[in-house]
DNA sequence: ATAGGGTTAG
């Protein structure tokens, strides 16, 4: 390799014995010579050559642009340069700490500073405000409350202790400790916009949103000035709270300031509207933004994606690549959810493989995106398989392959997964329980349902709420102990609400329970008296108890009421060849798939075979007959399913969004094995998976 | 050379 030593000014001696000279500013010759990794390297070389190297003046400029400065920075070319410093000072140490912070190693910003203690080197308020922000990284409060003391004892050498202070806020925030962060607060002599945003964003960090808004009224009570930062923590939390009163009023006092020309605070401001529904508003801030980043970019993609929109999203995604910005982890969390939700199967392997080939940092929320996709594709052993390479796991990963396994019918796995958590001390949360209970409904283990319903506030002091109970209802009503599922609904001590009685409701009707069903129907009319579906769970329960006539009457009166049956509209997704197409009933924007929905739809219809009424209908006409009714509705569907021709390799995947009998997914079984190929069918809360003729939940059915 | 923007589950 050939150095460019002519960088270095000729008149550098470089013989062994001259001293060097340094030039008038040894800091900004260096720094403004090092613009690239190259670039360093030749500067590395020469300050070698001429035995510069061991000059802190010359090796703390070359530290600071390895570690912190160039974009393409490495940590460990700089921890090199500084292993060959013989005497580090306070300030090499504190860039490297800085650095391996940076570089997300906070762990060893820790051993470095312990380094620099046994070294003795006096730390300055620089170490420290470096340290505090390793250990905010890490969460480690112990740590932290050591440094704490350390800066109380050497407090009064620090001419200006407010950095340290503001670290110190931030550090207690972040360890969740926010009464100390809001004690060193409160305490502090002075408090500068820095100060009061350390503050907002611990507790923006800890989810405290109406503390921020509190603490925001507050500060502009006092007439305290803020700044575009300050907003921006307080915008997060009108979003997060669907405030888009004050967050209006806030967006107003911005553009009477003249803060809009900050990109982030616009960023965020897209970000709230998104947030409170209002996407419009925010797609109009957005599409203003002269240059829009990646985070601009993922936020008007989450903004879809949390909207329902996420079609639209993905669109957005697309867009985005067009415009040459490159996705990083965050967005393809984004992305990979649109991905799970939709079903594209075929755009979420290809975003995994992006993250593979860029070599994306598979963060704790990236990989939970990930094994949420996957599992709610129907993969679940590739969901398993990247729970297992995750480099580091949170509640949030483990719930999402608790609800993976539990959705596609491994409800027996999913509760080892979750024993598997509790043994490696990760906290469950609601949501997690959400996963248990609905493996334990979805395995029909009935008792363990019922004791993880009890252990939750005992064992886990998580208090149950309403969709808990719904769960265990759901569970017992599938069971058919319909009392029980009754007597629970009544005991429980909280306020039942119409989703968990039209549960009992359906399962009156599955079990044939047209008395509780009449309860049921009576308290989901009071609370909700437009929903048509309702009565007609009530007729259907007393049909398939064989009391015709007051089936009739209950139809006659949904009529007289004026209760209007609204069909929900049928929603598919189709994929093919990477793109999703998404269609409500009647919707002919796609006219190249949209004809042979259709024809599955006419033929379930001309069938008699309406989706709800199926089971019925094959359970009325008996088990030998169960057989043909199968057989028939499969070649309806087959038929149906082989007018969607692709070319070769390309997998159809339909999903629909209709309640699915099990004569559905025999039908598709049939379909698989005459077709060879893949099908995937959805409903509302499981994928099934055929291939060649075999479920692979067949257990569960 | 302190602080601040985007993300995850039923």
């Amino acid at each position: 390799m050939v150095f460019d030593i002519s960088i270095f000014p000729s008149h550098f001696p470089t013989t062994k014995t001259a001293i060097p000279k340094f030039p008038a500013n040894p800091k900004t010759f260096i720094l403004e010579k090092c613009k690239t990794t190259k670039d360093l390297n030749q500067v590395h070389a020469s300050l070698i050559k001429t035995r510069l190297l061991h000059h802190p003046a010359a090796a703390e400029p070359l530290l600071e642009a390895a570690a912190l400065l160039l974009p393409d920075s490495t940590i460990d070319y700089a921890f090199s340069i500084f292993r060959k410093l013989e005497h580090p000072d306070a300030s090499a140490y504190n860039i490297m700490i800085r650095g391996f912070t940076k570089e997300q190693s906070p762990q060893k910003s820790i051993l470095l500073f312990r380094q620099m203690i046994e070294q003795l080197v006096r730390p300055d308020p620089f170490t420290y405000s470096g340290i505090l922000k390793a250990i905010s990284k890490l969460g480690a409060l112990k740590e932290g409350e050591q440094i704490h003391a350390h800066v109380l004892k050497s407090m009064e050498k620090f001419d200006r202790s407010e950095f340290v202070e503001n670290s110190l806020v931030y550090m207690y925030a972040s360890c969740g400790q926010l009464q100390s962060a809001r004690k060193v607060f409160d305490e502090m002599s002075e408090r500068s916009p820095v100060a009061w945003s350390s503050m907002f964003s611990g507790y923006v960090r800890c989810g405290y949103w109406l503390e921020v808004v509190g603490l925001f009224r507050k500060m502009r009570g006092m007439g305290i000035y803020f700044n575009e930062t300050t907003l921006i923590s307080v915008f997060k939390a009108c979003g997060r709270l669907g405030d888009l009163e004050l967050g209006e009023w806030i967006h107003e006092h911005a553009v009477a300031n003249g803060l809009m020309k900050n990109d982030n605070l616009i960023t965020s401001l897209v970000d709230m509207y998104a947030k409170c529904g209002r996407l419009e508003t925010a797609r109009r801030l957005f599409d203003s933004m002269p240059s829009k980043d990646v985070i601009a970019w993922s936020a008007m993609i989450s903004g879809y994606s949390h909207s329902d929109q996420r079609r639209e999203a993905l669109a957005i995604f697309h867009e985005m690549q067009r415009a040459n910005v490159k996705p990083n982890e965050v967005t393809m969390i984004s992305v990979l959810s649109c991905c799970g939700v939709l079903g594209a199967l075929e755009t979420g392997k290809w975003v995994h493989s992006y993250i593979k080939r860029k070599k994306l940092k598979l963060t704790v929320n990236l990989s939970t995106a990930l094994v949420d996709f996957y599992a709610k594709c129907g993969c679940v052993d590739i969901a398993l398989e990247l729970f297992h390479a995750a480099p580091s796991k949170s509640v949030w990963t483990w719930t999402a392959l608790i609800q993976g396994l539990a959705s596609n019918g491994r409800g027996e796995t999913a509760l080892e997964y979750f024993n598997l958590m509790v043994e490696e001390n990760v906290e469950p949360n609601e949501v997690t329980f959400i996963g248990v209970l609905s493996a334990c409904n979805h395995a029909g283990l009935v008792a363990q349902g019922c004791t993880y319903l009890a252990r939750m506030s005992r064992d886990f002091g998580i208090e149950p709420k309403v969709e808990h109970f719904g769960c265990v209802v759901d569970m017992l009503g599938r069971a058919g102990l319909i009392e029980d599922a009754y007597s629970l609904i009544t005991k429980m001590p909280l306020k039942p609400n119409a989703v968990i009685w039209r549960t009992l409701l359906a399962s009156c009707r599955l079990h044939k329970k047209p008395e509780i069903a009449e309860e049921a129907l009576k308290q989901v009319a009071r609370l909700e008296p437009t929903h048509s579906g309702d009565y007609i769970l009530l007729a259907d329960a007393y049909a398939s108890a064989g009391r015709l006539g007051d089936a009739a009457k209950v139809r006659d009166e949904m009529k007289k009421m004026g209760v209007e049956k609204k069909k929900s509209p049928g929603c598919s997704y189709i994929e093919v060849g990477g793109v999703v197409h998404e269609f409500l009933a009647e919707d002919k924007g796609h006219p190249e798939v949209y004809e042979a929905v259709h024809e599955v739809m006419e033929r379930i219809k001309r069938g008699g075979y309406e989706p709800d009424t199926m089971r019925g209908r094959a359970e009325a006409v008996g088990e030998g007959d169960k057989e043909a009714s199968v057989a028939h509705h499969s070649e309806k569907l087959a038929m149906a399913f082989g007018i969607i021709r692709t070319g070769e390799g390309t997998t159809v995947r339909v999903y629909k969004n209709l309640r699915m009998c099990s004569d559905c997914h025999n039908a598709a079984k049939v379909i698989s094995s005459v077709y060879r190929r893949e099908i995937v069918v959805r409903d509302r809360s499981r994928f099934h998976h055929f291939k060649d003729g075999s479920c692979s939940c067949h257990d569960f059915w």
